[in-house]
DNA sequence: AGCACGCCGACT
DNA sequence: GTCGGCGTGCTC
């Protein structure tokens, strides 16, 4: 009798078994039905086994279903990956088949024009329509939409033989096309592009760090590279990770432009009928080339050569909620898994990756030459204890000098301050107490444009109220601090002939009004943009000339491990937004800490000598990357049940060799929507294998159902 | 995650 | 005397 283990989305530690009715054909990655207590759940099959000894009845496999089966590099991905995470292998599976949730887009029903028939009577509604028509062709409800009409005229139009409608099928991928030219590549780019399709070529695992500044052109090295994989090799599949959805479609141009096909895209953006149809094509290995955000991992490549991750150094690979992992992590796993090449580029890169390219185990690839004749920015930093604005004001005078300067040459500034909203917090001056969400610790952020009080961790808002919501006073609550409408506020009021913008994730919340607002940059119909960090990622804007740091101080503040290298890599990064044409750019950044050495580092651009100082700091500390870390969070909304749990725990931590346990402690956010939450750290040397040794502390301990533990290893979030 | 089992308050 | 609240525990 054969064996199926069955990968189920529960919070289980393994695989359950079944047993294999006679005469149904089942294989380690198959889809299938099993039943589950009363009822019948859908996994994936891990393993199929001949039964040894016959310990104990199993229940029947119900149904094997008509799905393209995980292939086996999948499986083996999925199956490290939750045993590096520590998280259950069906719930990590269930990453890999979300893809297949939706059925399959039917052919769709699109609109177009016959011929160059015209109406025996114009109206303006159909004028509007044949104009919104025009060469192409849509559905009948989009194209009403944006002629602003109703469906019935373009019916009317379709009846009179005007317009004619046809079913057409889903587009299947279009194929790329490697002998296409690309873009004349500059001595250092031809060199680094040669050395990534070598490794290419040697058909192994080896990890490669593009190191390159802002502007070097590091995408045109990675899409130089996998023209010569997909010339090479017709059936080798690319996939391009990014850390953010908004950058996407810059990139899926860029790769549009070079293969003359447009690659699939995978986010959670993507309508899931499409998702389906790519998730297939990839399976098929017809989709060559993919571009997505973290997710797109999980995608069953038939033969995937090549994983590129764009600007790893970005946090926004991290996943924090639900599944926690690193994309970026887990990107070099699976090209260990898939023995091929992962390319990490990157103008910061991370310390870890540093650390790695240093010892040796990563290729380290250098692009020094801003491509073109642009140069890095001029950079000062401005003392905000003597040189400061006046009280109420966030921007200095020197700032503000510069600003007029540059306005008045007709060239762009960005003001940036990775701040949301109007102000952070908001508090009563009768009582004193800061307004926060219903049974959470974070504090309400005032957001003018739409006159709300906005949680940024729960969601929560409320409009602003008249009384304080704890003393009743009236009209008591001031706004605290600045967030970017506050500083357009301010530009407005200095500069009113000014043109200026807000770009962050509430005036941008979707690629398509991100993109808008990049257009109109780009265009010069803005003349101050005030961005937070949507807008310091990969944009080129040739006008901008000036890029002024609102509060550089402000990631340093909260005192977590990776503040200095993730303000050293943010501001770099904002900053080098500045000249990338033929004008020279300069950076003013506003600190209260001019001695920092990150603020030292940034002043003179010396990104190495601030990463040998940091990577001292940490080896001192024996701190990542020197040492690992993993965190475990516990909440609960019983504060009894997660005191005792956090006793157990206290009680049973181990000591090893090499590893301290510390904790519990309050985590910095003590409550969140009601829930109470406390936290243990666990630090070890990098010889000790951190998850094997959580595994036998959580096995000591029995967590109630009452008590939630998220374990998170290499945590880079610390609240 | 679901779903059942199990032990204490308001109803025909 | 039952219906049902959700706390606890199990599912191959």
């Amino acid at each position: 009798m054969r064996i199926a283990a069955v990968l189920l989305p529960l919070p289980v530690p393994e695989a359950f078994d079944y047993a294999v009715p006679d005469g149904m054909a089942l294989a380690a990655g198959d889809h299938v039905h099993v039943p589950l207590g009363p009822r019948l759940v859908r996994g994936v099959v891990s393993e199929v086994r001949e039964q040894t000894g016959s310990n104990r009845r199993l229940k029947a496999v119900a149904e094997r279903l008509d799905e393209t089966p995980l292939p086996p590099s999948s499986l083996e991905f999925l199956e490290w990956a939750a045993r590096w995470t520590l998280t259950p292998p069906g719930e990590m599976a269930l990453l890999a088949w979300r893809g297949l949730r939706h059925g399959a887009p039917r052919a769709e029903r699109i609109i177009r024009r016959v011929g160059g028939r015209q109406p025996a009577r114009m109206t303006p509604a159909r004028q509007a329509v044949l104009e919104a028509v025009g060469a192409g062709a849509s559905t009948a409800v989009e194209l009403a939409r944006r002629a602003g009409v109703s469906t019935g005229v373009v019916k009317g139009l379709i009846d009179e033989g005007v317009l004619e409608s046809a079913l057409v099928p889903p587009p299947q991928p279009q194929q790329p096309d490697p002998d296409r030219p690309g873009a004349a590549l500059n001595p250092a780019q031809a060199a680094a592009a040669d050395a990534v399709a070598r490794r290419i070529e040697d058909r192994a695992f080896r990890p490669i760090l593009l190191d390159g500044v802002t502007g070097s052109g590091k995408t045109e090295v990675y899409l130089e590279a996998a023209a010569r994989l997909l010339k090479a090799e017709p059936g080798a599949q690319v996939l391009i990770l990014l850390p953010e959805i908004a950058l996407t479609q810059a990139v899926i141009g860029r790769v549009a432009a070079r293969f003359g096909a447009t690659p699939g895209e995978w986010h959670s953006g993507v309508p899931g009928p499409q998702r389906r149809l790519l998730w297939e094509a990839v399976a098929s290995g017809e989709q060559k080339i993919v571009v997505g955000a973290r997710s797109a991992l999980f995608l069953p490549f038939k033969r995937l050569r090549l994983i590129v991750v764009d600007e790893e150094h970005d946090a926004s690979f991290k996943q924090e909620e639900g599944l926690i992992y690193h994309a970026r992590d887990l990107a070099v796993a699976r090209a260990r898994i898939e023995g091929c090449v992962a390319l990490l580029a990157s103008a910061t890169p991370s310390l870890e990756t540093l650390w790695n390219a240093e010892s040796g185990r990563y290729d380290w690839l250098r692009l020094s030459a801003r491509h073109g004749v642009a140069r890095l920015p001029a950079m000062r930093l401005i003392d905000m204890r003597s040189d400061g604005p006046e009280r109420g004001r966030w921007l200095s005078p020197a700032l503000v000098e510069a600003m007029g300067e540059t306005f008045a040459a007709g060239e762009q500034t960005l003001l940036f301050l990775n701040r949301r909203g109007y102000a952070p917090v908001v508090l009563c001056r009768a009582c004193g107490q800061r307004l926060t969400a219903p049974d959470t610790d974070s504090w309400l952020v005032e957001h003018r444009y739409t006159g709300r009080l906005v949680c940024h961790l729960t969601g929560f808002s409320m409009p602003r109220p008249r009384h304080c919501p704890h003393c009743g006073a009236e009209d008591s609550l001031v706004s605290v601090g600045p967030g970017v409408e506050r500083i357009e506020e301010e530009v407005a009021e200095r500069f009113p002939e000014a043109r200026t913008a807000v770009f962050s994730s509430d005036t941008a919340p979707d690629g398509a009004a991100a993109r808008q607002l990049v257009e109109r940059m780009a265009r010069g119909e803005i003349d101050v943009l005030v961005a937070t960090q949507a807008a310091a990622k990969g944009h080129n804007f040739p006008n901008l000339t000036l890029v002024g740091v609102v509060d550089a101080d402000l990631g340093l503040r909260g005192g977590d491990l990776r503040a200095g290298e993730r303000t050293f890599q943010l501001l770099a990064q904002a900053a080098g937004r500045a000249g990338r044409a033929d004008k020279p750019g300069r950076a003013l950044i506003q600190t209260f800490m001019p001695e920092h050495p990150v603020m030292q580092a940034l002043e003179h651009l010396d990104r190495d000598a601030f990463i040998e100082a940091e990577m001292a700091e940490r080896a001192q500390a024996r701190m990542p990357p020197h040492g690992r870390l993993a965190a475990l969070v516990l909440s609960s909304e019983n504060p009894q049940a997660l005191e005792e749990t956090c006793r157990q725990l206290a009680a049973q931590a181990l000591n090893a060799e090499g590893a301290e346990i510390y904790g519990p402690a309050d985590a910095p956010l003590a409550l969140v929507r009601g829930r109470r939450r406390k936290r243990f750290l666990v630090r070890a040397d990098r010889t000790v294998d951190v998850q094997a040794l959580v595994r036998e502390w959580l096995s000591r301990v029995k967590i109630p159902a009452s008590v939630r533990l998220n374990v998170d290893v290499d945590p880079y979030s610390f609240l």
